[in-house]
DNA sequence: ATGAAAGCGCTAACAA
DNA sequence: TTGTTAGCGCTTTCAT
């Protein structure tokens, strides 16, 4: 690989005008000829700036990472977009690493703020591990913004308007004129569970509809922990006539479980599930489901990584615009009752 | 961040010293004592060696990128646990990248070796866009091994074993009693899809089952391929009975239409896929499906990278061990003739 | 307008 | 056994 003393060489000035030409500082101080010289050597060459060399010089290597419990969990294809068209736009790079990583002596999370192989990050973490070593550099101020999650007494976070979005899955089963809906919601400690879960409350609240506390199942956003939420709202009596999920993966388990015990979807049972992806079109019946704003969430967040690193300010911010959005398929109907 | 001055400071012994004991040099040529003041105050101060440092010292970072069309798909999800398994193992780390980025100045892979971000790479180019730079890259002999796709003229591949895969797939209906099966394919320029279908013709062959040249589709891969395939195939005369999509994707959205087209499935046609994945768990019904065994592609891959990178030798691979393995679920059974 | 030189953190050859 | 030193590629200050 070229350097920039061979481009030197070749166009017959010196290192640091070359530095100055191709690092487009603003104010390279080179006349027109000189200039074309360097910039044609370069391209001859195929010059490209190490990254280690500018890395260690300026102690910036001008990438973000991105942490999420899953990486090929459909939902966050649209975060990942949206984080690298905002680091792209803003002249860095995003890395991707997993949260859930907890191989011995793994702490990913640790080893690229600490070893300097990223200026920030975003990080997702999941419900069930808190990362090894987060503590510490949450506490040393490390520039990290959380993502659609919370540690106690962190302050830097983009969250989905998750509130909203359950809230909006509610009332479309009350304006089909469902009254027996229930949730199957995530484990109570998750972050995003609590947060729908007032959403879906306030719904209910919102239209004087009350429900039995055991419609509200709690056990988590997989596959099977929808299939297992089918069958405890089933068994109860009176059976509800529509469910809210919070989660897609444990709608489509969900789905799948219900046509396995000949619940028909939606005549017995509507069912609508906060988060779209490309599998809630792809089950049967297509699941009704509220788009929450993926995209704008992986924008924002990189955004903050990066003014927390340039400029040391922090926020916690909570994406609202665009609202999360109703996609009606066909998983949901009006009550045979009704 | 703690350096190696900070360290070699609070040791009170040089830099030099630090360096050969936190770097584990099989001969660091230091007493016990010292070598202890050392790793204790390494400890103390929280000491991680810079990255940037290292990477410019040596000339090595240590990191292969993993570059795949789509992050998110599903069926990579082995392949990057395999790949990580095998860095990890060999001290190395992954770093995960999209091969279907074609945004202007992009051009990723060049850029990952060109700027020395990695030292290698597992890469798997996609069917559609020949990613920019690429052919140059090749050409100059960067340690790049291909995975699961091939460019012609280059050396270092490791890939499924496609063929094998698809055969079982067919064995299977044929062994159901099924004669008229049908092939729904990738495109035609697709490595994989030219392997599978090559399988796909042997075990007809070997059965001496004669179908008409309209069974094979060489449509895609994607969800709405799949879709489009099915439309295709039951407008022919005779119908096929059975059918083998050539991936799990295009499976889904097969099934999602015949299901709207009013074709039951397994009673008026069955279908199997090649790869198997979550997804494919959560149709209805469950898709039986051959699974091709992506972790051990990872960690072939990984291998084959690194032993490029410090052997120099290169070396094109198909993984047959363990090999494809039919998992039965119930969108297969015998035709109804039969 | 251009160049010389220092130094980022690290490793390794060499000196003591 | 331990330390000194050069230099990886780059940016930037300071001379010229």
């Amino acid at each position: 690989m070229a350097t920039l003393g061979d481009v030197a060489a070749r166009a017959g000035v010196s290192i640091s005008a070359v530095s100055r030409v191709l690092s487009d500082a603003p104010d390279s101080r080179v006349s027109a000829a000189t200039r074309e010289r360097i910039v044609d050597a370069a391209r001859e060459l195929n010059y490209r700036p190490n990254f280690a060399g500018r890395a260690l010089k300026s102690a910036r290597t001008q990438v973000v990472g991105l942490v999420v419990p899953d990486i090929t969990n459909a939902l966050f294809t649209e975060l990942m977009h949206g984080a690298e068209d905002e680091a792209t736009e803003r002249g860095y790079t995003v890395l991707l690493g997993r949260s859930d990583d907890v191989r011995p002596g793994g702490e990913v999370i640790a080893r690229l703020i600490g070893e300097g192989r990223v200026d920030g990050m975003a990080l997702q973490v999941g419900d069930a591990v808190q990362p090894a070593g987060l503590r510490d550099l949450l506490t040393a101020q490390a520039p990290i913004v959380l993502v659609n999650s919370s540690i106690p007494g962190h302050v830097g976070s983009v969250t989905l308007d998750d509130h909203h979005g359950a809230l909006i899955a509610t009332q479309h089963l009350l304006e089909l004129g469902h009254e027996r809906i229930a949730f199957a919601n995530g484990l109570p400690r998750s972050f995003t569970a609590k947060r729908r879960r007032t959403g879906y409350k306030l719904a209910l609240a919102g239209a004087r509809v009350r429900v039995p506390k055991e419609y509200e199942t709690r056990i988590g956003y997989t596959v099977d922990n929808g299939r297992t939420a089918l069958h405890r709202l089933m068994a109860l009596d009176p059976k509800p006539t529509g469910v809210v999920v919070a989660n897609v993966n444990a709608a489509v388990g969900l789905l799948g479980e219900a046509r396995k015990a000949g619940i028909r979807v939606p005549e017995d049972l509507s069912v609508v599930t906060v988060h779209d992806s490309w599998t809630a079109e792809n089950t049967w019946p297509p699941l009704t489901a509220v788009k929450m704003q993926f995209y704008t969430v992986g924008r924002t967040a990189v955004r903050s990584v990066i003014r927390r690193i340039e400029t040391g300010e922090t926020s916690d911010e909570v994406v609202t615009d665009p609202p999360p959005e109703l996609v009606i398929r066909e998983s949901t109907a009006s009550p045979r009752s009704a």
